[in-house]
DNA sequence: TTCATACTTGGCAATTTAGCCAAGTGACCA
DNA sequence: TGGTCACTTGGCTAAATTGCCAAGTATGAA
């Protein structure tokens, strides 16, 4: 038996609109969770959560060079997810997102099926 | 005036359980994002959303080698994402994480209000 | 105007990632 | 037993990423 090849000749049942535009839209989600995709990012993202930072408050966090830090917000920043604001000499960064946190549930969720699938591995042998 | 140092000897509210704990916690988070962000990956979970699919279907979805096709599902599976199942000579894979659709939902919500400030920005020109 | 603080940007080296080709494994057919 | 199909794995190169250091900009204080 062959699986079925009815991959083409879609009855429009899921995903895809035109190869293009769905390349496209894949591209536009892929470049979000890739600014994500960072410990460190993904640290800043948390505290931001709690209130707006500025960035040598975030490189203490980080322990990191100040422009090592200075890049990641950029990252963030480019892919939507941050904004800043400079007042006086400091420079603060807000979350432009509010539902990141469904986000993060999400994650652990993913985390935690992870870590009981490896147990019952362990427990199977 | 200087920005509160307070980042230090705070009172438990916000982030950060142990510095270390926190620092695991961020890379397992990392590693299920990094898993997402390519718009191949993306898209195949995408299409297994809608249930499970072969490699060689997902192969002419992407177009590429079969040999990448493969190593971009290992990525998916190592991350705890995806499983794969071995019937007759073809391998299954199916998504493990019914939450990824929050998942999308949230990332659009980026995507428009990146493509809203954008404009603004144009407008304010 | 001079200096310090708070960043940002450019440039470099080390590491990781993404693609292909080639070779190997396992299931099914003749 | 030999061949084909459906994958996976190893190895390679090109490109992207992450860190640091050094240099530049902007704000505020002396």
């Amino acid at each position: 038996m062959k699986p079925s090849p009815k991959t083409r000749g879609r009855t429009d049942a899921g995903p895809t609109p035109t190869p293009a535009a769905a390349r496209a839209r894949y591209a536009a989600r892929a470049t979000v969770l890739k600014a994500l995709a960072h410990p460190v990012r993904l640290m800043f993202v948390d505290h931001l959560a709690a209130g707006e930072r500025c960035v040598c408050e975030l490189r203490n966090l980080a322990g990191l060079d100040l422009s090592t830090v200075s890049k990641h917000l950029t990252v963030l920043k480019n892919a939507g997810l941050i904004q800043d604001e400079k007042r006086g000499q400091w420079v603060y960064y807000r979350l432009c997102c509010p539902c990141l946190g469904n986000f993060f549930t999400c994650i652990e969720n993913i985390l935690k099926r992870q870590a009981t699938t490896k147990l019952k591995g362990l427990a199977s042998k």
